[in-house]
DNA sequence: AAAAAAC
């Protein structure tokens, strides 16, 4: 789409006052949206159907989120839309309703032999994210005609297929299962009026490009496109380039910013301690319903097993787990009969799992974006909420990208009787051994142990820990210990700098829309 | 350096 000219959103309704703005919002909106008198918007506005109406009222939604707001009267002129922004904003809404209207208002323009073709797409990065979007987009259409079904892997083909047989206005898909289904003749996408690509960035990192492009090649040409996408890089411009049409661009909050309200902190600690750790911080805490996330697989399923032989209830979510398992930790986690969910980048973003007290990072995200990601699932709509992380002298580095990302310094937690700087490397081990027993907290366990590491099984003291993971071979030489000396955790907010603070000129959001308008215009 | 996604 050569000369695509992207166009300013320009909501012809004012944002709801009921949301309150940020403090950076002001940087964003226009003039007209931050008007303290602004009357709050209804969805009974927009001239929406009164099935779709009634499904929302069923929820008891009244009045939409500020993106909602923006989105639903563009999608409705069935504009191409180029969305920044992350989960939790009501994204999903924003743009299913409308979709769900325009399908509702245009009859079908085909004798297809399915009554029922397919009419509009919707795309996501993770098997987790379709099934939320499925569930909204199957809600708000209750009360209507349409039917929608959602297709991604790991699962059996029979069901789906049978029900795309079946015929289906609107399909929530990952890009891979739907190629098989298009290849095994399940699904037909010639009729597509609308296409929505969800967590677009996320899509691009997972190199999901070439299906996209695959899938695109299926279309009709002539149609309506939405991309959402968290971030702005230089392929997601090339990307809404080359897929949408004039689109309106719409932008509520800051991307790359983290929550207003999630008070962030950090605890260095010695690598080998890190388990500890958050089993401490958990349990003095008394924390329920927290996700911890993991950098690895493997990670995150040894931490979910120590921490329930800890005696919580934990379970861990990440790719090798089949779909069936990764589904039913999910539900277990939403209806609190989990815990802690351990979660790799999986979780990092789309999961809606609202008003979660606290995230922690068992590991930092060596992906700095990553890491606004996670804690955006914490200190959602309105809610405060706590970010707490833990890291080793090896990641420091990953800590410096993320404050610089954030453009904030996340407050250090002290660790108390734990010198910060202990590492094992070079002459480590004596200088840590002196320096402990000269100025750190005794330790009679380790003492009766005459100094060895605790074997595997053995309990280090009263029996109220367990051993460390399996670890074959010989015993590695750590050093167990400090956890039990860490200082309680005392929320800070009130020492936080505030974000914008230090935030430079050439960042503010409204900057970043005309550096990706200019951007569009160029390629 | 790792995660996710089709079989």
């Amino acid at each position: 789409m050569l000369g695509a000219e992207p166009v300013p959103a320009n909501p012809p309704v004012p944002a709801p006052a009921a949301e309150p703005a940020p403090a950076v919002a002001a940087e964003t909106v226009t003039a007209a949206e931050a008007a303290p008198e602004a009357p709050a918007v209804r969805f009974a506005d927009f001239g929406l159907s009164s099935d779709i109406l009634s499904a929302l009222t069923a929820q008891g939604y009244v009045h939409p989120t500020p993106i909602q707001a923006q989105a639903i009267p563009v999608v409705l002129q069935g504009r191409d839309v180029m969305g920044a922004a992350q989960t939790g904003t009501g994204k999903t809404a924003g743009f299913s309703l409308p979709i769900i209207q325009l399908l509702l208002a245009h009859a079908n323009s085909s004798m297809s032999p399915a009554r029922h073709p397919v009419r509009a797409l919707i795309l996501t990065p993770t098997r987790e994210l379709a099934v939320q979007v499925a569930e909204n987009v199957a809600a708000y259409c209750k009360f209507t005609p349409l039917r929608s079904c959602v297709v991604f892997g790991g699962m059996d083909m029979k069901p789906q297929t049978i029900t795309l047989r079946g015929g289906v206005e609107i399909v929530i898909a990952t890009p891979g299962r739907l190629l098989d289904h298009v290849e095994q003749k399940n699904i037909s996408l010639g009729q597509v009026q609308m296409l929505v690509m969800d967590e677009a960035d996320r899509m691009l990192d997972m190199g999901f490009l070439p299906d996209l492009q695959r899938i695109i090649n299926l279309l009709p040409k002539v149609r309506q496109n939405l991309m959402f996408s968290a971030t702005f890089s230089p392929e997601i411009k090339k990307l809404a380039n080359s897929f949408l049409k004039e689109p309106v661009l719409i932008e509520v909050a800051r991307s790359n910013a983290t929550a207003e309200r999630v008070t962030q902190v950090v605890y260095k600690v010695a690598e080998e301690h890190k388990r500890d750790v958050v089993a401490h911080i958990l349990r003095q805490r008394e924390l329920k319903q927290v996700i911890v996330f993991s950098n690895t697989k493997i990670g995150a399923s040894r931490l979910a097993r120590s921490l329930e032989q800890e005696g919580m209830k934990a379970t861990a979510i990440h790719g090798d787990k089949t779909q069936q398992e990764r589904m039913a930790a999910l539900e277990s986690f939403k209806k609190g009969e989990i815990d802690v969910l351990v979660a790799t980048d999986v979780a990092a973003r789309g999961l809606d799992i609202s008003d979660l007290p606290c995230v922690i990072n068992y590991d930092l995200p060596y992906n700095a974006e990553d890491y606004v990601h996670r804690i955006g699932r914490t200190g959602r709509a309105g809610a405060s909420g706590d970010a707490i992380s833990i890291f080793s002298d090896k990641d420091e580095r990953l800590l410096v990208d993320i404050e610089k990302l954030i453009k904030q310094t996340v407050k250090r937690g002290e660790l108390v009787g734990f010198t910060p700087s202990f590492s094992r490397g070079e002459r480590g081990d004596e200088r840590h051994g002196e320096r402990r027993s000269s100025s750190g907290p005794r330790r009679p366990e380790a003492e009766a142990r005459g100094g060895r590491p605790p074997e595997r099984g053995e309990r280090p003291d009263r029996g109220e820990r367990p051993a460390y993971g399996r670890s074959s071979g010989p015993a590695p030489r750590r050093e167990k210990v400090d956890p039990w000396f860490l200082k309680p955790y005392e929320p800070t907010k009130s020492t936080l700098p505030a974000p914008t603070a230090s935030m430079p000129s050439s960042t503010k959001p409204k900057q970043k829309v005309a550096a990706l308008l200019g951007g569009l215009r160029k390629l």
